[in-house]
DNA sequence: GCGAGTTTGCGAACAGTGTGCGGACGACCG
DNA sequence: CGGTCGTCCGCACACTGTTCGCAAACTCGC
């Protein structure tokens, strides 16, 4: 880090050595992140990780045995981020599990870079925070009247939702910042595509044109909600029918 | 490719040369398709692209501008394999979602590393197939009585839990398959490791022990199921509503 | 107080990546 | 026949994740 004119052992300023433990595994996390949320996926470097922690690239390993163990911290650490609402009147449900919804998505949408790592959810899950996050959900799904498996398949269905959606956007996203395009002269470039094609693709040229003056986010926001009261309902008449 | 004890100018065998044009997008799209297939994500480099086509790496470049053109090459030719059901009776509506549904999981699931790719996907909905697909989505709800803006709406709706929850799937798959997991045994340990956490998370060691004998990818299949149909069920409710 | 052992930091090196450059070559057009 | 064009590709560059071995510093038993 502090450029060395001379590299000799003479000259060695203070070796940067072993004054504090210097680096943890938290604090190495917590930069990653950062790094992460502020330039993406491709700016996570083991050089460029040490580099921010004043530190060499191979110091980290003395903490984190791999790169992909190191995203799978970061990402846990996402997932703490995510409040489960409690209840305990079981008609509140329906706005308890809307919340938790919108509050995933907000998550995902803060952390784009997140989709570009997806296929590392697969074991994170053993992660402390997103244990929480389960069992909350459960006990969210329990509360309103499921039993316990069936919550677990409730709460599986709601976030499958909620993951898919938020993923297409926040591919959306992480392309425009990656060419430095703007979402709205962007979705005007497609709306002019798709309206090339009238002769294949009738009803896609109608649908941009009559979309022709929605704000893109507040267009993508009012779909997110579109499915989440279709989700919902459903959820909602499976509770009925258990009631009865 | 063909190795050569003398690579002077006159031993030169025939420069393998210009017989026929050799490579072609469509025969390069195939290949990467097939390697992906065979052998995950981290096989896909140009140099092994090209030396499983019988080319140098860099011969590639003039069929493809880049690695991520190619990838979406690739995902486009992915979602020609969905198969959009067509119907005319509008009370078909429901169980044609359904297939297209499991058809497009299945797809997913058939193609795992899709997932360690999403995040290309933003811009390559451009790609004909996929608008074939959109299209044919738009149909479909149209025909079963949607508007056209809500027919996407319900698309996406019905899509994104698809996509949300085959990836999760997929990403338990190609974790396995890289380490060479079996599904049985991983969940066995999951299992495990869920149950010693009793204390502080009652609900998730009390579900895991309550699923001890099932078949993961029963289990996995089922729970797909289940909430396909609450998101049939919420989509189903709103279409009475329109009608009356 | 002091040597032994463990932990941490890190420079060098290795195998591998995507891709720009420039040359070579075959095919086609005038 | 000469020139231009598109394709093929070896080389090189800047980068990646990670291993190895050594040096420094802290911890602990005596």
């Amino acid at each position: 880090m502090e450029d060395q004119p001379f590299p000799s052992v003479w000259t060695r300023p203070r070796r940067s050595g072993r004054a504090q433990p210097a680096l943890s595994r938290e604090q190495i996390v917590a930069e990653a992140l950062r790094l992460l949320d502020s330039e993406g996926i491709e700016a996570l470097s083991m050089r460029r990780l040490g580099a921010a922690l004043n530190a060499g690239a191979t110091s980290i390993y003395s903490h984190v045995s791999n790169k992909d163990e190191l995203i799978e911290l970061v990402i846990d650490e996402v997932y703490g981020e995510v409040e489960v609402p409690e209840i305990t009147d079981p008609s509140a449900w329906r706005e308890a599990a809307g919340a938790l919804a919108r509050e995933l998505r907000a998550t995902i949408l803060r952390h784009p870079w997140i989709i570009s790592v997806l296929d590392e959810l697969g074991l994170s899950y053993m992660g402390p925070k997103l244990m929480n996050l389960s069992e909350g959900m459960l006990n969210l799904f329990e509360a309103a009247g499921f039993g316990l498996v069936e919550a677990d398949q409730a709460g599986k269905f709601l976030l499958g939702y909620v993951l898919g959606t938020a993923s297409t956007e926040a591919a959306v996203l992480t392309r425009l910042a990656r060419t430095g395009w703007d979402e709205r002269a962007w979705s005007e470039s497609v709306r002019a595509a798709a309206t090339a094609l009238v002769r294949t693709h009738p009803r896609m040229s109608a649908l941009y044109a009559a979309q022709e003056h929605r704000e893109p986010d507040e267009f993508r926001e009012s779909s997110f909600t579109y499915g989440l009261e279709r989700a919902l309902d459903g959820l909602e008449i499976r509770l009925r029918a258990l009631r009865s």
